[in-house]
DNA sequence: ACAAAAGTGTTAGACTTACACCCATGA
DNA sequence: TCATGGGTGTAAGTCTAACACTTTTGT
């Protein structure tokens, strides 16, 4: 494969800064993350990433790397770390990219130009997604060979420090969890309180007491209860909720 | 004045990047915040600012600015927030700059460069720092005509977006003051259990209750107490404290 | 009627808040 | 001995955690 189409620094980027989107959704009581493979030989996992054009909000340009995997708009998207490290470099990655890729690039002038891109120092700043898996339908970039969701405790080895990325993300949605939790696009449009419970506790890997969790997100008043959902199950139907908007 | 001396298209530094440091310290019942003036014809107030080397870390980076102004290191410094807005450059200051004063630079050459430079848009990282305000000799850049302390309340206008900065970074030193006890680095090595109380009251513009105050911040377990504080006054003389490390 | 799960209520303990009280200090 | 401010104790109120109780569902 060549990287003919692909030459960043032929756009009107600015220099080494990366945004990249730790995509966050939720089902199977597995928080995931969305993970493209790259098209090069040799398993090479990165988060979704990309660059800032020159007349862009750097928030803008999260929204739309965000948007070009994941085809959502308005989803809920938190800065929450710059990763910058001197050592932050793609030179390991692409060491191991163009041994295992000698025909990456045919034309000098473009490998020349595109390695100067590369090789340089990069700056990243760490943005978060939360969205609602079954509405996502994932995008490959031109450099994907796939693209799929990976449960956050089972992630591949990754390109750099994006394993650290995903965790700092992890982290900081711990923190925000509570505070903004209406906010939050991992659930689809309706639910019941036993599936929120059951995100509290794979996001925070705890259990909650069921009557306890029961008051206390109602408490909230972030919720409008809706009709009874009837499973066919012989018990009691619950409640089915959606967030007062 | 000339420029000729100040010339960061010259020297190895990451472009469109810069860091913008709040520092913050406490004296007289008031947050301070440490601002510059610049040495140009005209009122111009900018935040402690640099750029980072292309071999440097992005929180080194900040500590030597932060150094450089207030000669101390091993400083409690917090990265809270990328201000990242595509019209975010200094045009307007840079016309008002040159406006006031049309001899900025003689050689043509510089001019151009460095003109380049800053006029191009700039994505900044956003750092606060805690001090204790009797430790830093306010140290000032070749480009600051006067440093000094300025009651956070009342803050002259500054270039830019930088007033919006440091009520960023209040915020999220509210949000940060109690689960980091950073606190205690705003305070003399030694202080009594009044002077946090003051310093807590002056952060969130709220009264705490004496006895209950008192209490909270001892059950933290973070002090120990030291000798008592004879002022002279004729009431019980408080303990002196410091911050266990 | 029964098992299973949802929803509500109740109680003990922990933590907060308000304030009473005593203590040390210097005039 | 008095006024002042520091330090401690206590009681009421609020919040939390554990769990008992009641309700609904389909077999």
């Amino acid at each position: 494969m060549e990287l003919k189409n692909y030459a960043p620094s032929k756009l009107n980027y600015i220099h080494q800064i990366t945004i990249d989107c730790v995509i966050l959704g939720y089902s199977n009581k597995e928080i995931k993350v969305l993970v493209p493979k790259l098209i090069f030989n040799g398993d090479f996992f990165a988060l979704p990433s990309g660059f800032v054009f020159q007349d862009e909000d750097v928030n803008d340009a999260a929204k739309r790397i965000l948007h070009e995997r994941t085809g959502l708009e308005n989803v809920y998207l938190e800065q929450f770390q710059v990763f910058g490290q001197a050592k932050r470099n793609s030179t390991t990655f692409l060491d191991k990219l163009t041994a295992l890729n000698p025909d990456i690039v045919s034309d000098q002038n473009t490998a020349a130009r595109e390695h100067e891109w590369f090789t340089k120092r990069f700056i990243s700043i760490g943005y978060y997604a939360l969205v609602d898996i079954n509405k996502v339908v994932p995008q490959k970039s031109s450099l994907d060979q796939s693209i799929s969701w990976f449960n956050i405790k089972d992630i591949p080895e990754m390109i750099m420090d994006h394993e650290q990325i995903i965790m700092e993300a992890r982290n900081a949605l711990r923190v925000h969890l509570d505070e903004k939790i209406s906010a939050f696009k991992l659930l689809p449009e309706t639910f019941t309180i036993k599936e929120i419970q059951e995100l509290y506790e794979t996001i925070y890997e705890k259990e909650f007491v069921r009557t306890n969790f029961q008051k206390k997100i109602l408490e909230m008043n972030v919720l409008e209860r809706l009709e009874k959902k009837y499973t066919g199950a012989k018990n009691k139907a619950p409640y089915l909720y959606k967030f007062k908007s």
